[in-house]
RNA sequence: GGGGGCAUAGGCUCAACGGCAAACCGCUUCUCUCCAAAAGAAGAUUUCUAGGUUCGAAUCCUAGUGCCCCCG
């Protein structure tokens, strides 16, 4: 048992699309007797494999007398992956709340958590970086607002909570949307810096941009000779529609538009790599404010880091 | 060989009575309190070349160059 004033430490991987973020972290995990959860807001989704990068892995009862099942790749169990159907929605809040669990799960078993992804976003909720109002989302108001101009939403947003109105941005409709529907529910929100119940080490891969270019390039190429046209297709044969493939986003949206005759295959792949780029890039803009992650270019620099942050922590 | 048309940013995109050269996409950078692979913001970059007319030219005139079309 620990003690109640240590804190539970935590192994972050992260870094862009492509980069090798899920084999440094089966690497380490391996290494350091670790068990991975996936931090990727696509991953979670059953059936969106290819497109995803998610690691080839099996669905295996979990040992002992434990309940259920676990995801295991290369001997490694993952969790919070391939587990949502893809009609069902997943949201941060809910990756927050069973991130946490997850942690606790495997903390209870003497394993290691790394949290591995490139959901920059939910990383930082779920180490309490980025608190988030415990409001659940409210489908019928969310439809009603969606009809407002957001000058309209931020009018409304300046009468029920100034506070907020303050510093939203006010042309982003998303926002607005979800600052409203925490206002109504008449809630103040979580304060901006809370305390982190776990100590972090940040582990961030760093490229090249040619390094960047070239892995998004061959990793799109495999991919689509994995069949992942095929995959999209039969995701909206199975029942998903062209609307919910457009929300999942790049591959997702592009492909799917591609199946609808919308562009050919060579702007198909054109698309692709473009807004995996752009991806990549916005996936750096996130991170490279946040000051504590160490990064690295080698899994010998990961070890390294890894060894160091584990060693600390028994002394105490 | 003859006739006609077109030429504006990185772009098989595209606007501008002779009066501040716009838009879209891309590019660069940034934002982020439940759609985050989402959504939003800011910025850089342009009138094919050489002359002429004019207070003033992307716009009018002349020539050149390139591309397209028609007639032989």
């Amino acid at each position: 048992m620990k003690s109640q004033t240590q804190k539970i430490s935590l192994i972050i991987i992260v870094g862009p699309t492509a980069s090798g973020k899920s084999a440094l972290g089966i690497f380490l995990a391996k290494e350091y007797n670790g068990e991975i959860i996936s931090a990727d807001s696509r991953q979670v989704y059953r059936h969106l494999t290819i497109g995803t990068g998610k690691v080839m892995g099996m669905w295996k009862r979990r040992p002992k007398q434990d309940r259920g099942n676990w995801f295991v790749s290369d001997g490694v169990p993952h969790h919070l992956i391939d587990f949502v159907p893809p009609r069902r929605h997943y949201s941060a809040a809910e990756f927050c709340r069973d991130g946490k669990t997850a942690i606790a799960d495997i903390v209870g078993r003497g394993k290691t958590p790394l949290i591995v992804g490139g959901t920059g976003f939910w990383i930082d909720t779920l180490v309490g970086r980025m608190p988030i109002a415990p409001i659940p989302p409210n489908t019928r108001l969310r439809a009603h607002l969606a009809r407002k101009t957001p000058k309209q939403l931020f009018t409304q947003l300046v009468h029920l909570d100034p506070m907020r109105a303050k510093h939203i941005d006010r042309n982003n409709s998303h926002r607005l949307i979800r600052a409203l529907e925490i206002a109504q529910a008449g809630v103040t929100p979580p304060p901006i810096k809370s305390v982190s119940p776990y100590r972090t080490l940040w582990i961030g891969i760093t490229l090249t941009r040619e390094e960047m270019r070239e892995r998004i390039t061959r990793r799109l190429r495999h991919d689509l000779r994995r069949g992942m046209v095929a995959e999209v297709r039969r995701l909206h044969a199975s029942g998903v529609s062209w609307q919910r493939l457009e929300q999942f986003g790049l591959e997702y949206r592009l492909i799917a538009r591609h199946l609808r005759s919308f562009m050919d295959k060579k702007t198909l792949l054109a698309q692709l790599e473009r807004v995996l780029w752009q991806y990549a890039k916005r996936q750096m803009t996130w991170w490279r404010r946040n000051d504590s992650i160490n990064w690295i270019s080698t899994p010998k620099e990961a070890q390294r880091l890894v060894r160091i942050f584990l060693a600390t922590t028994l002394k105490k």
